[in-house]
DNA sequence: CTTTATTATGTCATTATTGACATATAGATG
DNA sequence: CATCTATATGTCAATAATGACATAATAAAG
């Protein structure tokens, strides 16, 4: 079983999710389609590993609210034990540095700049749901700790917002230089 | 053309290199295999965007150092005015901390420390060569700025250094919350 | 009134990427 | 003397991931 079903099980372990809902919130850690998805919910699900419920809604197509098998959870529990994989990135905008050289530098500040963008708008939408579980996470960390369910998903966010700050203040120090 | 074949010419823009060498220097923002690499760089050779010079060597096996020609180098120059892919992420750590509250905190810190580990052998490798290229590019940036040989690495070195240091600091205030 | 966006699921051909195999030399470790 | 690591190239089957297509309801924008 690859890493992304894995992913898919870690997400349905703190609350139940459709197909739809697992590909946005899956997002700022490992990017996958749905065409990548789907397929791997279905076989999750053959293998007991995932159960769904159909949702019928009317003002929208209905769902399939997928949620975690105990034979899943044991699943987990020996997937994290094993080794981690060494993270991935891709960054086209770093290839391109390479070589920002060849163009002038109005050129190369406006391709920094479209990535700025980006970050900004990803910036917002973390910083939004960062801030008030903070408040809560932080008041419950000495009586629940890791059973807390907002507890990983806190976590998670302080380093998508790091990273992510980080990154534009690489794009304000490189902007600086061109 | 995909972005990796574009890559590989990007860096061929600074210098000649050969494969095994362009796999081990596009790491740090594009990690890919030799087994992926030798093909493009064949396919980058027949379409003459690339040339290659066979060079014997006793010690070691032969190597094919490769250059880019000018129709290359053309071809980065429409690249780079192309959209930028945004970039990917792929982090099974992370997708392990949405279950991390089904093992004990002691397991749980194990497998943030083993990632720590990674990150410093990073860290040490990325400090090494951008200390001296720091002080010399700062030195020459108000002469030659883009046109600097130097200044592209000194910049995704920059880069690379930030993050690594930030993923490190997001370990030690995890291990503290656990 | 048409187009676009969001929610929601799915399939499938194509492309990208990996892992295993293969070969070869030198130096280090045990 | 055997094994491991690094350098250096290559092929190929298997797996992972994308992009295009398909369907369908609602709401908003032009």
């Amino acid at each position: 079983m690859n890493t992304l079903s894995y992913g898919l099980l870690s997400l349905l372990n703190r609350n139940s999710r459709t197909g739809y809902e697992l590909m946005q919130h899956i997002q700022p850690f490992w990017q996958a389609k749905h065409s990548q998805i789907y397929p791997l919910l279905a076989q999750l699900e053959q293998k007991g590993h995932v159960q769904f419920v159909h949702v019928p809604q009317s003002d929208k197509p209905d769902k399939k609210v997928y949620s975690l098998t105990e034979l899943g959870r044991e699943a987990l529990r020996q997937w994290i034990l094993k080794p981690t994989d060494e993270p991935v990135t891709r960054d086209e905008l770093m290839l391109k540095v390479y070589c920002i050289g060849l163009v002038d530098r109005d050129q190369a500040r406006k391709v920094i700049e479209d990535r700025e963008v980006f970050y900004r708008q990803r910036l917002l939408k973390f910083e939004k749901s960062y801030e008030q579980l903070q408040q809560n996470c932080e008041k419950r960390l000495d009586e629940l700790g890791l059973q807390d369910p907002q507890f990983s998903h806190y976590v998670l966010l302080h380093k998508a917002l790091a990273r992510v700050k980080g990154d534009l203040a690489w794009c304000d120090w490189v902007k600086a230089k061109l």
